[in-house]
DNA sequence: TATGAATGAGTGTTCATTCAT
DNA sequence: TATGAATGAACACTCATTCAT
C-alpha cells in the first residue's frame, strides 16, 4: 500500500540460526495462519500478526524484511508441508494409484486447514507473488511426471493437463471446504472422478482396449 | 446515529432518473472493471474508480453508499451477461448438448475479459457478498436441471455435482485465462472433457449401456 | 465548512412574496425542526431537511443562501413564537405576576419541543449566530423592564440579573426537557423558586419589610 | 469484517507505558482542549488536533481509538480536575458552608478556561457520551448529600433539587463565562443567591425559624 | 537483539453548495 | 422557478514501516 517499499526483497532477512530465532520465525508464520483464517484479507495485518506471536512488530520486521516476504514465507510453509506428502506419490507401484496418492494428498492438506488453503491459493495466484514462487510449482512437474506412466491415458500435452488437473481439484476442493465439507473418502472420491475422466477424455491414445469417455467430443 | 437513514447498505444508491445519470452509473462501473482489471484488488479503491470514470468522487457515492455495493453491481453486471446467454442452454435438445452450451458460454465469459472474471470470482467468495450475492448462483440451478436430462449419467446427488462442476469449470478456466490461453476451442475441449469424466465416474446408475471409466475407483 | 461561503449573507435570500413561496419556506422550516429533533446536530444537513420537506435542495438553497442561514431563520421562528407569548407578561398587574408569567411562557414553550428547544440554545450560543442573533435577544430587555418593577427586589444591575435569569431558567429547563419531564407546574414552580430566590438574594434594597434570604452571604 | 478487535471502543486504546506515551498523551490532551477553545465544534477535528500537539495522526490514534474516545478523555480530564476540589466541600462545617464552598469549586473550574469548559458542558449532554460518563455525574450526589445536611432547608425530592442546582448553576455559570465575566466573587454571590434562594422556595419544612421566601408561591 | 512509540501517505465517505436542464 | 446531478474539499481512521531506546 504505503509507498516505500521498493528495494525490499520477498524473502526472509535472515537466515536464522540460534535456535531462539527458528522458534520465533515459526511463531510469527503461524500467527500469521491464524490471523488470516480468523480474520481474513482484511484483517490480516502485521501488527496484528506480531501481537497474536506475542512478539513486538520490530521483531517481526527483522525476520520479514516486509509483509509480503511473510505471506510467502507462510505460503512456503504450507505448501512444503503438501509436498513432502504428495512426492511419495512417485512411490506408488501404478500410475493410477500414483494420481490417486496424489489427490489424496491434496485432499488432506486442503481439509486439514481448509480457510488458510483457500485464502493462500488465492493470494498465491496474486501477480507480486507468481514471481517470487516460481519454483514452488513443483507439484506440476511431479503431476507430468505420473502422468507419464503407462496404465494412464496417454496425454498429448501433459504440461496442460497437469496445470489443469490442479485448477480443477482446487476448484473443487477450495469449494467444498469452504462449504465445510469434511468427508475426505467422499470428496476424494469426487476429484478421482474428475481427474480420471478429464484424462480420458484428453488422452492423445487409449489406454490398454479401454473405452474413452464417449459423451466428450460429441455435439 | 440518526436514525431513520438506513435502508440497504449494499444495493445501489438511487435508481437513475435521467439518462444523464444511468451513463453515469454505466461509465463508473466499466470504470471499476478497468481499474479492477488494470490495477487488481491493491489498486481497487473508489478515488481511482472515480477518477478513471471521469466523475468526481461524490458522483460515485451518489450511485453506490459504498465500496460493497459497488463491487456488487459490478459482480451483477457482469454475472448477468453470462447467465442470459447460459439459460440458453436449456433449449438444445439433448443434455448433452445443454452442457456443452453452458460450459461454452462459460469459457467465452470468462475468456472475454479473463483478468475481470477471475478477480470477481474471489470477490464473490467473500463472505460479506455471499449473502447478498445469493440469489445470483442460479446457474447452479441452471447445471441441476441440465443433469437431470435422461441421457446423462444420472446423478444421486445433483446439487452436489452441479456444484462440483462450476468449481471445477471455474478452476480450470481461471487458470487458463491467467495464463493468457485465448483458444475458446481448446480450452471448452478439456472443460468438457473433465466435465463429462466427472459426471461419468460419479454416476449411480449407467447410461445408454456405457461403460463407466473404471479407473475412478480403484486403488 | 467546505471553503467559499463567504460572500454569502445570512438572511433569508428573498422575501417570499407568493403564496406558495411562503408555504414552501414553512415547509422547509418545520422539516429542518423535524430533521434536528429526529437526528441531532449530526444528521442535520440540507440534503436531509430538503428530502423531509418533499422539495428539492435546488429550492431550498432558493430560499436560504446556506445552511447557518436555515438554522436561523428556525431560531427566529421558535422565538418568535415565545416571545408574542412572553410579552404579554407586561400587562399582568405586578411585577411578581410578569415574572411567574414570563417563567410559565418559557417552561411552556421549552416542553412543547423540548429536543428541539435544546438544540436550537446551544445553537444559538454559536459565534457565527450570536452576531446575526443579537438583536433577538429582546426577552432580555423584557425581563429588564419586569424586575424594575416595584413589587419586586430591586437590582443594583438589572441587565445582569436578566441575563442571570435567563440563564438559570435555561439551565433548568433545558435539564428537565432533557430527562423527559412533562410536568408544566410542578417544573415552573422550582424555576420560580429559582427566580424570586436569586432576586431576594441579590436586592439591593429590602422589598416591603421583607427579609433576605440570610443564607447567601454568610460563609 | 474480522471478530477478534472490539474492545471497548470509547476509552483509551492503551495504556503508555513509557513515559515517552504519557507525555505524548497529556500533550494530545491539551492540544484538543485548546483546538476546542480556539476553533469550536467545527474546528475540532482530530488532524488539527494531532497538529496542535504536535505528534501525527497515527499517533493520536495509537492512544484513543476514535474521536469520541478522545473527546470524552478531555472531559474527564477536565471533570476530575473540579472534582477533587469539590469533593473538599464535605469537610465543612456546616451544610450552607459546604454548599457554598461547591459553588466557588464550579465558579473557579468554569472560569478557568470558560470556553472550554463551556464547550465541554455541551459535548457531555450528547446521549452518545452520557452512558460512557454516566460515572461521572459523581457531584450530583455529592450536592445530594450536602443537601441531606441540618441547616439547609430540607428537600422532599433530594435528587431533583441536586439536579436543578447543577443546571442552573451551569447556566448562569456558562452563560457569564461567555460574556467574559472574570470576577470569581461576583458571580459566585449571584450563584448562591440562586442557590439558597432556590432551596428556600422548594423547602419540604421550614429550617431553625427561618423565614421561607414568601413570594414564590404567590400569583 | 528486542521493543513499541511514532510516522504519514492513503482510503472510504460525507455534505454544503453549484448549475445545467 | 424547480430540479437533482455533480462537485470536491474535508474528515475519520488504518496500517506498513522505521528507529530511538
Amino acid at each position: 500500500m504505503s509507498g516505500f517499499q521498493k528495494p525490499s526483497p520477498l524473502r526472509p532477512r535472515k537466515k536464522p540460526r540460534q535456535p531462539r530465532s527458528a522458534e520465533t520465525v515459526a511463531s510469527i508464520l503461524e500467527a500469521a495462519a491464524q490471523v488470516l483464517e480468523a480474520a481474513g484479507f482484511e484483517g490480516f495485518n502485521t501488527n496484528a500478526v506480531a501481537r497474536r506471536a506475542g512478539v513486538s512488530i520490530g521483531s517481526l520486521y527483522q525476520y520479514f524484511p516486509n509483509k509480503e516476504a511473510l505471506t510467502i514465507a507462510l505460503i512456503r510453509r504450507e505448501t512444503e508441508r503438501f509436498q513432502t506428502d504428495a512426492v511419495q506419490a512417485l512411490e506408488e507401484a501404478s500410475g493410477a494409484a500414483a494420481m490417486s496418492h496424489f489427490i489424496a494428498a491434496a485432499v488432506r492438506h486442503q481439509l486439514r486447514r481448509p480457510v488458510l488453503a483457500r485464502l493462500l491459493d488465492i493470494e498465491e495466484s496474486r501477480p507480486e507473488f507468481r514471481r517470487e514462487l516460481s519454483g514452488l510449482q513443483a507439484y506440476e512437474q511431479l503431476l507430468v511426471t505420473i502422468l507419464r506412466r503407462d496404465d494412464l491415458p496417454a496425454q498429448a500435452r501433459p504440461e496442460v493437463a497437469a496445470r489443469d488437473i490442479v485448477a480443477m481439484m482446487r476448484g473443487i476442493i477450495d469449494a467444498a471446504g469452504e462449504r465445510g465439507e469434511r468427508d475426505l473418502n467422499d470428496l476424494s472420491r469426487r476429484v478421482r472422478a474428475a481427474v480420471f475422466g478429464y484424462l480420458a477424455g484428453t488422452a492423445s491414445r487409449n489406454v490398454s482396449a479401454g473405452e474413452p469417455a464417449p459423451e466428450c467430443e460429441q455435439v
